[in-house]
DNA sequence: ACCGTGACGTGTC
DNA sequence: TGACACGCCACGG
């Protein structure tokens, strides 16, 4: 497994309970040069349940990842148990909920 | 080696 | 605001 996808799982496993970030976010703080790396790496933890894949959404919000889950609802059944409200795919007060790795480093 | 594709993001109109 | 084009880069056919 090539060492950025272990990279991106990890900062995935570092996100906050009730918390949510983005591709973005993800790859600028691996220095990926692109978010579609952070996207194309969240693909390959498809089946892994030590990875909550859930919290991390694209920027507006959205649940853009829901349809790679088991279930198309599982991603958003994942975030309302942790307290995150989900309307119509997307995430309700995103911008309080977000979180960003850079917050390791403080 | 070329081309289409994608769990993305930013800039324009 | 919202739709659209384009840049981004690894991967599979």
């Amino acid at each position: 497994m090539a060492q950025y996808i272990e990279d991106v799982h990890d900062v995935a496993r570092l996100i906050p309970p009730g918390r949510v970030t983005n591709y973005g976010a993800i790859a600028d703080f691996l220095t990926l040069g692109s978010a579609r790396m952070a996207g194309w790496a969240m693909n390959k933890a498809h089946g892994d349940e030590t990875i909550p894949a859930h919290r991390v959404v694209n920027r507006k919000g959205e649940l853009s990842g829901r349809n790679h889950f088991a279930t198309p609802t599982l991603m958003q059944e994942r975030l309302e148990a942790e307290g995150v409200e989900v309307v119509d795919n997307k995430i309700v007060n995103f911008d309080e909920l977000f979180w960003s790795p850079t917050e390791l480093l403080k």
